[in-house]
RNA sequence: GCCCGCGUAGCUCAGGGGAUAGAGCAACUGCCUCCUAAGCAGUAGGCCGCAGGUUCGAAUCCUGCCGCGGGCGCCA
C-alpha cells in the first residue's frame, strides 16, 4: 500500500488534474506548521502561472474538488495558497493498523530484488582497525541493512587491503628478523606450517617497523619491493606467510566488527582481482582506451565539457607494477562481470573523490562497466578530536577502534554506576547492558549526523543518559518492552488500533506513519541520518504518549488494547530502526 | 594555482524551493502515592559567513567574495 503522503498526493493530483494541471503539483508533505494541521500541499502557489490565476482562488478550486470523505478531514487555503490537510481519524487508525499488521511496517517492496554491493570495509591485513574505520563500518552496514529492508538483495564486501606493498614490507622485515623461517627458503614448495608464525599483536608492531625502515633505507625499500612482486608472482614460502597474516588479521577484525554489529557477506580482497588484472588491461587496450604516458600505461578520463582538470587514471606503473587504482577498477569488472551487480555504492572517505570519479570515468570508458550499472562513492567526512582536526591518541597515532570500543564501553559502566543503575540485576547482565549501551552510544553519536559531516567525537556527550543520544533510545525501546511484558503478565492482549482520543497518541500515529517516507529518503540518499534522526522522533512522540496516557490503567478495555496495539507497533518500528543502524536493544536496563 | 566540501543558537549538530529556521547539551522553572524520572512539560537564546542574482517564495538553487578543511600521475 502507498504511504500516506503518497495517498494524499495522489488525491490532490487528481483534483489538479480535474482542473486541467499536471497532478504533480499535488505532491503533499508534512507540514510545517503542524499546530495548523499535519499535512499541506502547496502546488497551487507553483501552478498559479500556468492556470492563469491567483494562488489563492486556486487552492480554493483545487479544496472544491476534493472528494475522499474516508481520508481527507479538515481542509483550510491560508496565506498566499498554502493548502492545509488533516486525515481523518478513522483513516489515521486504520493506517496505523495496517502498520501493525504489516511484516514491512507499510514500506512497499518492490517486485524484483536488485543485486547490489556495498563497499564499506577498508581494512587492511595486518594492520589494526583503528578511528578511520569507524565511519565506514557504522554508515555502510546501516545503508547495506536499510537497502535490504526496501528489498534489495545488498551485500557487504569488506574489500580487504591485502595485497600491496606493506605486505612486501613485512616480508622483507620479518626475514631479517627470522631467516631461518621455511617461509624464506626460495627452494621451499611446502607444506608449511599450519600454525601462524605471528599473531596480530605482533602484526601490529612489527608492521610500522617496517614501514618505518621502508621510509629510510634505501636497500630495505627494495627488498620490500622485490617480496612483493614474489609474492604476487606466486612464491610459495611467501603466499604461505601471506595466508597467515590474512589469517590472523580476519580473524581479529572479525571480533572488533561483531562488536558493532558489522558484518561482511563477502570478505574478498584486492588479492583477489590480481589474476585478471593482465587480461583486462588488454581489454582496455582493444577497447581503445589504454595509453602510454611517461613508460606509464594510463586511461585519460577526461572530458571536453569538464569544468576541472581530472587527471588520468593510472594502471601500470613504468617499473610494471600495478596501483590501487588497477585493483579498484579490476574489482568494478567482477562485480559487473561475475557478481553481476546492478549497483555498487563504495562508503568511502570523502578524500577519495577524485580517484573514484576517475575510475569510474575509466570504468565507462573501457567498457568495463555498461551505463546501466550504477557506480557510486558515498563519501564520508572526518571524526574529529575536540580540536575540531581528526582525531589521533597523545602520541600522535590514529587511536584503534578496539580501544575506542572499550572506552565506550566502560564509560557506560561507570555511568550505571554513578546513577545507580541496573544495581538489582546480575554482574553478568549489568555488564551486558553496559555494552550494549556504550556501543548504541558510539553509534548513534556518528549515525545521527549527516554522512558527509565531519564531526566531533565526544564519549561523554554520546554516553550521556539524557538527550538525543543511544542510550536514551534504548532506554525508550526497554520502557516499551517493559509495558508489553506487564501487559502480558495481566493477560491484557493488543487489539486492533482505533482512531486517536488524545493528541499525545494522534502525535504518534502522525509519526509512525512516516516510516515509509523517511526509510525511502534514506534509500535514495544513501544516508542513514534520516533514520537515526526519525527513531528520536519517534522515542521522544512515544515518550510523551506514555506520560499523558496511561496505558495499563485504562478501563475502557478496547481502547486499552487500541493502545497496546499502538505500543507494540511502536516497538516493532523503533526495534526495526535500531535494527537498520545496527544497534542492539537489551531486554531490560 | 585549479577543483571539491563546509560556514545555521554559547557548544555539538539537523534541516526536503514554501508560512513563524529546529533538536540535544549548557542556563533557568515546574512534574515521581501512578506502566522504568536514562522520562515529561515549560522559559530564554538566531543579520542561517558576506554581497548580488533566479523565483510569487531561498538556510536550501546560481555567481562572486571572505574564512576553515580536503584533493590534485607512477603511496593507499
Amino acid at each position: 500500500m502507498p504511504s500516506l503522503t503518497a495517498q494524499l498526493s495522489a488525491i490532490f493530483g487528481d483534483a489538479f488534474a480535474s482542473l486541467g494541471l499536471d497532478p504533480s503539483f499535488g505532491a503533499v508533505v508534512v507540514s510545517s506548521r503542524p499546530e495548523l494541521a499535519p499535512y499541506q500541499c502547496n502546488g497551487a502557489l507553483g501552478a498559479a502561472k500556468a492556470a492563469g490565476r491567483p494562488p489563492r482562488e486556486l487552492a480554493e478550486a483545487v479544496v472544491a474538488a476534493i472528494d475522499a470523505p474516508g481520508v481527507i478531514g479538515a481542509t483550510s487555503v491560508a496565506g498566499p495558497g498554502f493548502i492545509n490537510i488533516d486525515v481523518t481519524p478513522d483513516h489515521l487508525g486504520a493506517t496505523v493498523d495496517e502498520m501493525r499488521s504489516d511484516a514491512s511496517l507499510g514500506v512497499e517492496q518492490p517486485g524484483r530484488a536488485a543485486k547490489v554491493i556495498v563497499d564499506y570495509g577498508g581494512a587492511n591485513v595486518a594492520k589494526a582497525l583503528h578511528v578511520g574505520h569507524l565511519r565506514p563500518a557504522i554508515i555502510g552496514e546501516a545503508i547495506k541493512r536499510t537497502l535490504c529492508f526496501a528489498g534489495a538483495d545488498a551485500v557487504g564486501d569488506v574489500h580487504l587491503g591485502d595485497w600491496g606493498m606493506s605486505i612486501g614490507q613485512l616480508i622483507a622485515h620479518l626475514r631479517e628478523l627470522h631467516p631461518d623461517w621455511p617461509y624464506f627458503d626460495r627452494e621451499a614448495t611446502g607444506p608449511f606450517p599450519e600454525e601462524s608464525p605471528v599473531s596480530v599483536a605482533d602484526l601490529e608492531h612489527l608492521y610500522p617497523e617496517a614501514a618505518a625502515r621502508y621510509k629510510v633505507d634505501a636497500e630495505f625499500a627494495a627488498r620490500a619491493r622485490r617480496a612483493t612482486v614474489e609474492l604476487q608472482e606466486g612464491r610459495p614460502g611467501y603466499r604461505a606467510l601471506w595466508q597467515h597474516f590474512c589469517d590472523v588479521s580476519i580473524e581479529d577484525m572479525k571480533a572488533v566488527y561483531g562488536d558493532l554489529n558489522v558484518s561482511f557477506e563477502l570478505w574478498y580482497g584486492e588479492s583477489r582481482v590480481h589474476d585478471r588484472i593482465a587480461p583486462m588491461i588488454e581489454r582496455i587496450r582493444a577497447a581503445g582506451a589504454l595509453e602510454e604516458s611517461d613508460g606509464a600505461l594510463i586511461v585519460d578520463v577526461a572530458e571536453p565539457d569538464d569544468t576541472k582538470e581530472i587527471p588520468p587514471l593510472l594502471l601500470v606503473k613504468s617499473d610494471g607494477g600495478y596501483l590501487y587504482g588497477t585493483t579498484d577498477l579490476a574489482t568494478v569488472e567482477e562485480r559487473v562481470d561475475d557478481l553481476h551487480a546492478e549497483a555498487a555504492y563504495y562508503v568511502v572517505d570523502a578524500r577519495q573523490a577524485l580517484h573514484f570519479e576517475q575510475v569510474f570515468r575509466a570504468a565507462r570508458k573501457a567498457g568495463i562497466a555498461p551505463e546501466s550499472v550504477v557506480l557510486e562513492h558515498d563519501p564520508f567526512g572526518t571524526v574529529n578530536g575536540a580540536d575540531g582536526k581528526p582525531m589521533r591518541t597523545r602520541d600522535g597515532d590514529l587511536p584503534g577502534l578496539r580501544s575506542l570500543i572499550a572506552a565506550a564501553v566502560e564509560r557506560a559502566e561507570q555511568r550505571l554506576a554513578e546513577n545507580d543503575l541496573a544495581t538489582e540485576y546480575p554482574e553478568a547482565e549489568r555488564h551486558a547492558i553496559a555494552k550494549k549501551v556504550g556501543i548504541a552510544a558510539l553509534k548513534y553519536g556518528d549515525l545521527q549526523n549527516h554522512r558527509t559531516s565531519d564531526y566531533v567525537f565526544d564519549l561523554d556527550r554520546f554516553v550521556s543518559f539524557e538527550g538525543k543520544t543511544g542510550p536514551y533510545l534504548l532506554y525508550s525501546a526497554v520502557r516499551i518492552q517493559s509495558i508489553l511484558r506487564n501487559a502480558r503478565e495481566r493477560a491484557l492482549v493488543p487489539g486492533t488500533v482505533l482512531p486517536p482520543v488524545h493528541d499525545a497518541e494522534r502525535g504518534l500515529m502522525l509519526r509512525l506513519v512516516r516510516f515509509p517516507d523517511v526509510l525511502a529518503r534514506a534509500v535514495d540518499f544513501r544516508s542513514p541520518n534520516h533514520l537515526a534522526e526519525y527513531a528520536y522522533e519517534v522515542a521522544t512522540d512515544f515518550n510523551r504518549f506514555y506520560e499523558a496516557c496511561h496505558i495499563l490503567s485504562e478501563p475502557d478495555p478496547s481502547r486499552q488494547a487500541s493502545w497496546l496495539g499502538l505500543v507494540e507497533v511502536t516497538l516493532r518500528l523503533l526495534r526495526t530502526l535500531l535494527d537498520l543502524l545496527a544497534i542492539d536493544v537489551p531486554e531490560r536496563m
